[in-house]
DNA sequence: CGGCGCTTGTGAATGATTTCACAAACTAAC
DNA sequence: GTTAGTTTGTGAAATCATTCACAAGCGCCG
């Protein structure tokens, strides 16, 4: 398969969500241009991105609601259970533990892991904080697949080298640090400050 | 000015990082080998994103640690503090006001809405968490620039309208909803369970 | 003070992504 | 069954972003 852009996985993405939105009106054909003008694009854009993957829709008619809705899932990898363990349960790590969002889509938390004693053995949404003198051996036994990442910036790095390590393969970091991973690893993160960043920038550039 | 990619605010902004390290360590100098190996890019891609705003550097030696930091603040509106408002005081709002990584940049809490009764009054790092029903009036008399929106997702877009109405113009959104607003309000989204399906994409896609 | 070595700044080239534009394929209506 | 009206799928064109490659500038050393 030739090499997706991300932006183009992003998309895809989004569009499950608005096909997921039509299934639950009842609602059996969707166009790519509704499916654009939800997602603030294009129709030739969706077009585009589907035709990656082949042919999914009817000319003249669009496209099957669940049909899409499946391949989407398949080409997501979202037909299967992902196991995800969260690495610091401070105030950022305990929102993630208990959010619906990720359940919902097939993303399992199935560990929580502190240093600080006074965190082990809170329970957060049926999930016990553990020790993480214990991650190591969980991510094996517990068959992890995903690790998020909400310790201080510091101790990210190592972590990461930690988990990898133990067999890790995906990693979604929310610690404001520069964190590399080897090889066969894909690590992703998520900076909140630097999104204020860039909004600063575009109020600043208005002004 | 001409117009900037959003990769190169999202580099400089990182770019920014790297310049407060080596100033915590006491270098004074950085090159852009440097700033291009601690942000995982090249040297080339570095001297690019800084020539569209001037030449910062002096060749043979690198840039000036203070005089870029301080030129790359004045490019993304940094030397100015942002007053931002929070609303929904939940699990994600409530991490995001006690978060010191904003007020490090300049980023201000000013206010924490919710219309949970339970939760109106709870103090969250110094900040009341008030009544929704106040936010109108308050986001102009605390002059607040930012909106953060930690409301459930079919709340969100009655939202972006009514703080739009009042006259914001940057909008950070933490709900996983498809948000539409009008011309000259900059809207950003962080949606998580995205950010794990397209880590979701990249592991299947290595099996 | 001259030359060496290093690093910048930047056009030109390449590569990636998006948009355009239209033939082909289908539905629905009559 | 024919036709009118849609909407897809996709090459080609256009735009946007990154990488290349090198002349020019500067510090430092002798
Ligand atoms: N709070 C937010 O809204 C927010 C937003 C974006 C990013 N972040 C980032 O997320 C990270 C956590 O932030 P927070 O606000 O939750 O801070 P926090 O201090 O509330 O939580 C950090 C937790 O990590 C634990 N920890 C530290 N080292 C550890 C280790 N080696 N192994 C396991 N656990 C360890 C600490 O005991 C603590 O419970 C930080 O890097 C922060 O910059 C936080
Ligand atoms: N928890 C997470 O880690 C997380 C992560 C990513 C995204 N999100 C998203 O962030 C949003 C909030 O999630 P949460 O987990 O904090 O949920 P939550 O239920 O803990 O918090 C939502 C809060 O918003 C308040 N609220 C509802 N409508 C409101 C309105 N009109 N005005 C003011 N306040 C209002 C509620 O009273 C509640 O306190 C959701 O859209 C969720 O999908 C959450």
């Amino acid at each position: 398969m030739k090499h997706i852009a991300e932006s183009t996985v992003r998309r895809l993405s989004l569009y499950l969500r608005f096909l997921e939105d039509y299934r639950r009106q009842g609602l059996e054909t969707i166009s790519s241009g509704d499916l654009a003008s939800l997602g603030g694009t294009t129709s030739a854009q969706v077009r585009k991105d589907l035709s990656f993957f082949g042919s999914f829709g009817t000319r003249g008619l669009g496209y099957s609601v669940s049909a899409l809705s499946k391949r989407i899932r398949e080409i997501l990898g979202l037909e299967r259970e992902w196991r995800v363990i969260i690495v610091g349960a401070g105030k950022i790590g305990a929102a993630l533990a208990q959010y619906e969002g990720f359940g919902y889509r097939g993303f399992k938390i199935v560990g929580v892991y502190d240093v600080d004693q006074a965190r082990i053995g809170q329970s957060l949404d049926g999930v016990i904080v553990k020790d993480q003198q214990e991650l190591d051996g969980d991510l094996k036994s517990l068959k992890a697949d995903i690790v998020l990442i909400a310790v201080p910036p510091e101790a990210a790095q190592p972590l990461v080298d930690r988990v990898t390590k133990a067999g890790i393969r995906g990693v979604l970091n929310f610690a404001p640090a520069p964190l590399h991973a080897p090889a066969g690893v894909t690590l992703r993160s998520v900076d909140m400050a630097l999104e204020l960043e860039i909004l600063s920038y575009a109020l600043a550039a208005k002004a």
